[in-house]
RNA sequence: GGGCGUAUGGCUCAGUUGGUUAGAGCGCUGCCUUCACACGGCAGAGGUCACAGGUUCGAAUCCUGUUACGCCCACCA
């Protein structure tokens, strides 16, 4: 092919150029026939739409770019779809600070709904759920326009041809016909229990998505009376709200002072019930006053005991968070309910304080509340503490209550190759410490209903245990609009008729069938044939418990495999000051600015420079340093394709150039290597290292020997040196700096470089003496430094330059000696042999001007 | 309480089976308009490799312990 250098070759706007062009040419697109073993398949975490891209995302995707576009120029047809997570508690939120509406099943729906002009924070508009929904939708597709347009400036060579969104057909349907499967199987489930439940969003949330938060609290003491009239027994507690929820007082079977107690009764301060005293093991005799109160429901430590003591529910909070309006039924004695008066319908913030308050005025309080601060459980996007109330739920058994599947699960963490290893950890203590099944239904609107419906009984009642399910062929269903088989639409609600499950999906109940659901489970038999299990899983360290986790839930329970083969794990982006980059500032540094401001192969190459698992701080400077990479590339590349073309069958002869392809050939050694075992970031730093001496030393050794100086042999070798050497790097760079590398290979190469031969060895010849390049550099460095500590050019000429060195370095220097000559403006060169051991030294004269 | 990771010049990091004077980039200083590149190039200064022991002919690298920071899990009356 001819070559076409530019003159003055630039990096500006190769980003939207080559963008356009491996869109038209398909250049990423996926070959349907390719057989399994010929594919590599990645499983993209979908990146939630509703909320923006960050730099963390710019960060971990580029990781998993430079993975696909290496495996695919090794000859890997790579499958590497793009999905967008958009259904779920995020984007309703968005969708209602956007336009300004609040959903409210309740109201009816009105076909010409507009959102209000201007949205308003503090009232928002109560709308249908279906114009709700249809609100979800539509501002999730402008958001995934924007997604994309980012993803294609980044040149992540997704197929954009595969696209998938989580509260999409495939992604709707995929879900119910699982969750059907695993009904059908007794691996889901539903159940009335104490769940943990979030007073904000009204919703019930899983033990994957708690977090604790250090909160201020305190210790209240005080007593309850015994049967016998022989005192109070004291118990502490940070709860005090929920004494009238109390249904029992437990301490450590073992401890001696509550072991008279154990099987008598006390009663309950200000509300006087009567609660058993009970041992159990989980009691801790040091905590507090070493006896404990138990409430339905204040910890899960509650819970536990409520269960296993088997006592009564007495629940007083209600879902939004407030005590019940009514007094108890197991409030009975006039000063109880006159108690309970005092609390009734406050929020557990207000109901506190009216309980401490009747406390203390009734003497009950022993000495003044003690402040703490201890770990609040939250949900991990809610703002108030979690409560715990008694609902019916969906669960999926993930090994939380059956050890065997526990087990099951911890084995498949150990079939997958981590990346980095020690993130396996991660997963094990996450399985280990499981303690309940995962809670799948959410109490919220925009999401993927469960399919289900059931009778509504004679009397009107919801007959829970008899569900009515739909054929998998009808999937995906909407139980709400839809109606279920053999009934009419007028027998919803009732009686001899039936009723929705009124419950969505939670979001992680669809992303963790991310694999089903883009490699085509069931819809396309031919597609996931070819595509599963995957080849990668990347995502980062802090969804191991909920994305990755759940995933092989479902893989193992269905397909009864992992459902890739290698995880790999990226690191967060840390603040300079070392925090992990808040939101705030996250966004104030927008990913398209980066982009615009230092190239894409710029922060490509900083992205890249982050090694597998490890958090990296956020670097503009190192963006930097790939911008003037990637210039360094551009320059390089047009001074040694124009210094001439080799002749046909030329061959790299001399000593020099040989030299180089032995170091060239162990480059693509490492690069390789370290691709095989997901260290991208070695390979790029082995490359640019390479890359760096290439430039300074032998091009510049090689320069007059190019032009023709020495001779039409010496050229010859030279030129087809220099022209392998070039491919091997742009070809090596071309994972990490897809734009720079496709526009110089477009220069005087056929097709994409993104569609070239990953290079081998078998391409470099060999026979080359790493010693020559080893021994001629710091030579003319040494040149080079005299020249510079005397204030002279670079082509200032030397009269004389003695080398004392080893007989072997010498012998191999002498072989660069022409090219040293050149390189160096020497007059002579004098070799002196070393005696015994030392190093080289290198003696300068320069010559006169 | 259990576990994982990190600790190398002012900053960000390499250092893969332990091997000659510990590397790079940024920043700093000096020089060079040099026919690829001045948003460039060349060169210089700068490190008791967190600390204490140990193994070894030899340790940034292996072992033991300690400290600091970060994270995960569990517990949280």
């Amino acid at each position: 092919m001819t070559r076409s250098v530019p003159d003055k070759p630039s990096l500006e706007g190769i980003e939207e150029a080559w963008a356009a062009r491996w869109e038209a040419e398909g250049t990423y697109a996926f070959d349907r026939g390719a057989e399994r073993a010929e594919v590599y398949s990645i499983d993209t975490p979908p990146p939630t739409v509703s909320g923006s891209l960050h730099v963390g995302h710019v960060f971990s995707y580029t990781h998993t770019d430079a993975v696909a576009r290496y495996q695919r120029m090794r000859g890997k047809t790579v499958f590497y779809p793009m999905g967008w997570d958009d259904n779920g508690l995020p984007t309703e939120r968005r969708v209602e600070n956007h336009f300004g509406v609040r959903c409210d099943p309740n109201v009816p729906y009105d076909p010409a709904f507009e959102p209000p002009a201007k949205p308003d924070d503090k009232r928002k508009v109560a709308i249908s759920r279906r114009s709700f929904v249809e609100l979800c939708q539509q501002l999730t597709v402008e958001d995934e326009k924007v997604f994309e347009s980012l993803w294609r400036r980044l040149g992540l060579s997704v197929d954009w041809a595969m696209t998938y969104a989580t509260i999409g057909e495939t992604a709707r349907r995929a879900s119910q016909r699982m969750f059907l499967r695993n009904l059908a199987r007794g691996e889901a489930y539903s159940a009335e229990a104490p769940t943990i439940w979030d007073v904000t969003f009204q919703t019930a949330v899983a033990q994957a998505e708690l977090e604790d938060r250090e909160r201020p609290g305190a210790y209240h003491r005080f007593g309850f009376a015994r049967a016998d009239g022989q005192g109070a027994v004291e118990i502490e507690t940070t709860r005090p709200e929920l004494l009238a929820a109390c249904c029992a007082l437990v301490a450590h079977p073992d401890d001696e002072r509550y072991q008279p107690l154990f099987g008598t009764t006390v009663t309950t301060p200000l509300f006087e019930v009567e609660v058993p005293v009970l041992a159990h093991e989980l009691a801790q005799p040091d905590k507090g006053s070493g006896i404990a109160m138990i409430c339905t429901f204040g910890d899960t430590t509650d819970v536990t005991w409520w269960r296993e003591l088997q006592l009564p529910t007495r629940s007083i909070l209600e879902r939004n968070g407030r005590t019940k309006a009514e007094c108890p039924e197991w409030i009975t004695t006039d000063a109880g309910r006159a108690s309970y008066e005092k609390l009734a319908g406050k929020t557990v913030f207000s109901a506190q304080a009216a309980v401490v308050e009747q406390l203390r005025e009734t003497g009950a309080l022993i000495g003044e509340p003690r402040a703490i601060t201890h770990p609040v459980k939250f949900y991990e996007k809610g703002d108030r503490p979690l409560e715990i109330v008694t609902s019916r739920q969906w669960y999926i058994r993930n090994g939380g209550r059956d050890a065997d599947l526990r087990a099951a699960l911890a084995a498949r963490g150990a079939d997958l190759d981590w990346h980095p290893p020690f993130m396996r950890h991660r997963y094990e203590s996450w399985v280990q410490g499981l303690n309940g099944d995962w809670l799948i239904s959410r109490q919220r609107y925009f999401g993927i209903p469960f399919p289900v419906w059931y009778p509504v009984e004679a009397d009107g009642t919801v007959a829970n245990d008899r569900p009515i399910l739909p054929a998998e062929d009808a999937l995906p269903v909407d139980p709400s609009s839809d109606r279920p088989p053999g009934f009419d639409e007028a027998q919803r609600g009732q009686p001899g008729g039936f009723v929705a499950d009124p419950d969505v999906m939670d979001t992680w109940a669809t992303s963790s069938l991310s694999p089903q659901i883009a490699c085509g489970w069931e819809d396309d038999p031919d597609l996931f044939a070819r595509t599963f299990p995957m080849d990668l899983r990347p995502q980062g360290h802090d969804i191991i418990r909920t994305w990755l986790f759940s995933t092989m839930v479902r893989s193992h329970l269905e397909h009864g495999v992992a459902p890739w083969h290698n995880a790999g794990i990226s690191g967060w982006i840390l603040d300079p000051d070392r925090k992990k980059m808040s939101k705030s500032k996250g966004n104030v540094v927008t990913p398209l600015g980066l982009l615009e401001e230092h190239g894409t192969d710029g922060v490509r190459y900083w992205a890249a420079s982050g090694r597998p698992g490890t958090d990296t701080a956020f670097d503009p400077n190192q963006m930097n340093v790939g911008r003037r990479l990637a210039k360094k590339l551009l320059n390089a590349s047009r001074f040694a394709l124009n210094l001439g073309e080799a002749p046909p069958g030329a061959f790299p002869s001399a000593a020099v150039d040989l030299s180089l392809l032995a170091a060239l050939v162990r480059l693509v050694e490492e690069a390789t290597n370290a691709f095989e075992s997901y260290d991208y970031a070695r390979a790029l730093e082995r490359t640019e290292s390479f890359f760096w001496s290439f430039c300074d030393d032998h091009l510049e050794l090689v320069k007059q020997r190019s032009y023709g100086d020495g001779g039409d042999e010496g050229a010859a070798s030279a030129r087809a040196t220099l022209e392998l050497t070039l491919s091997v790097v742009q070809r090596l760079f071309a994972p990490f700096l897809c734009f720079v590398t496709e526009e110089v290979w477009s220069w005087w190469q056929e097709g994409s470089i993104h569609r070239a031969a990953w290079p081998s060895v078998a391409e470099i010849p060999g026979g080359g003496d790493p010693l020559v390049t080893a021994v001629a550099a710091p030579a003319l460095a040494a040149v080079r430094r005299a020249k510079s500590e005397q204030k002279r050019s670079l082509l200032w000429p030397v009269e004389r330059l003695v080398v004392t060195d080893k007989t072997e370095r010498l012998a191999a220097l002498r072989l660069a000696e022409g090219d040293l000559v050149a390189a160096g403006t020497l007059a002579a060169i004098e070799y002196t042999e070393l005696a015994g051991e030392g190093v080289a030294s290198y003696e300068v004269t320069l010559g006169p001007a």
